[in-house]
DNA sequence: ATGCAAACCGACCGGTCGGTCGGCTGCCAT
DNA sequence: ATGGCAGCCGACCGACCGGTCGGTTTGCAT
């Protein structure tokens, strides 16, 4: 199999370096840093990749891969749209906090100023995805005969700032777990905080 | 008068150090940009301050003493629970949309090791911060005599994360602008985006 | 006018960064 | 056996970084 993505080196170059920049940040980890990590040299490591660019854009480019397999493919299984946004949410949560997909909070929080064409394809797929989003809200709204007093492009940035604001202050230690935040962030959605 | 904040030199360090820092990124901006900008040398730069790490500490306690003035403060003269946590979603938003207020997105993105003193200082501030508005998302629910599915905390969490994640993708020249976003975000954390 | 401290300059330092390059090595097809 | 090439090494480069320092300018109190 030439797809083995365990032994393909680039890829295991990028989920070492998604693990680097997510702890110390793209510009705190060097080249070599990510080398060394890998027991390999500099000068190795510049085999597989031309620049530092180009890890970034990869991983960026594998975490938006990530997002489509793990949120928006098994969503777009369910038919009933209310069920769909409830699960959308869970799983989106589950991949902003899973420790195995480090790429995705690389590419929420880092927004180094990369060649203007690999930005734009990232930013793309990014837009992609918020319109996803919007649509189902707005057919959830349809579906619920709801007033319309809620833009459903404004509904799909908060709730995308909800759960993406997660890696910010979330602690496995602390109080507040998977599983009942993403109940509680759609009980909000849905009814509001005051139900 | 010695505190005129607009002749002070540190003051307006910080002020260019904060456009400076939302535009390129810490990381990505010298001492030499930041002293260039000011029309000063690096060494004259260095007369008033000892390094980067307290410019960026005093830019994130500058950036919490707005906090306090421009959304807390005001937020205290009011009485009612409901209309004090409208209008402090009103100000917040305001706060991270202003132009003037550059330090507040400097302080949200950046999260760069300072020495762990100053660090734990800026975070015990923002915590405080949290608690305020959890208390008050409680206080609201105890009024409403909401039955209490949603915990304050989370609600909390997910109002900050809502209005913080903003800064990621506001455009000036999009179709959502400040006034109608807060009344949007408000109107969701009430009683959901379906009503 | 003069003294003095705050403000400032610009050359400089050690160190690190992203990236390069010439050559070595081990595997595989012929 | 041997030619070729992917994979890799490690020394190296120029640029730039945060920070220092000795000396000069400037403005104000006396």
């Amino acid at each position: 199999m030439t797809r083995d993505s365990s032994s393909d080196p680039r890829q295991q170059i990028l989920r070492i370096a998604a693990r680097l920049f997510q702890q110390q940040g793209y510009d705190g980890t060097s080249m070599n840093d990510i080398a060394a990590a890998l027991n390999l040299s500099k000068g190795g490591l510049y085999h597989h990749f031309q620049s530092k660019d180009e890890i970034l854009f990869n991983l960026m480019d594998h975490a938006m891969d990530i997002t489509q397999e793990r949120v928006i493919n098994p969503v777009l299984k369910i038919a009933d749209p209310e069920e769909r946004l409830r699960v959308l949410i869970k799983l989106h949560i589950g991949v902003v906090l899973s420790e195995r997909d480090r790429e995705i909070t690389v590419m929420l929080h880092e927004n180094h100023p990369l060649p203007p064409s690999l930005r734009k394809r990232i930013n793309s797929r990014k837009k992609d995805y918020v319109h996803f989003m919007e649509k189902l809200i707005a057919e959830v709204q349809r579906k619920r005969e709801s007033r319309g007093s809620v833009n459903a492009r404004a509904a799909a940035f908060a709730l995308l700032g909800m759960i993406n604001w997660i890696y910010q202050w979330y602690r496995p230690e602390g109080t507040l777990h998977e599983k009942e935040l993403a109940s509680q962030y759609a009980e909000i959605l849905f009814a509001g905080a005051f139900k």
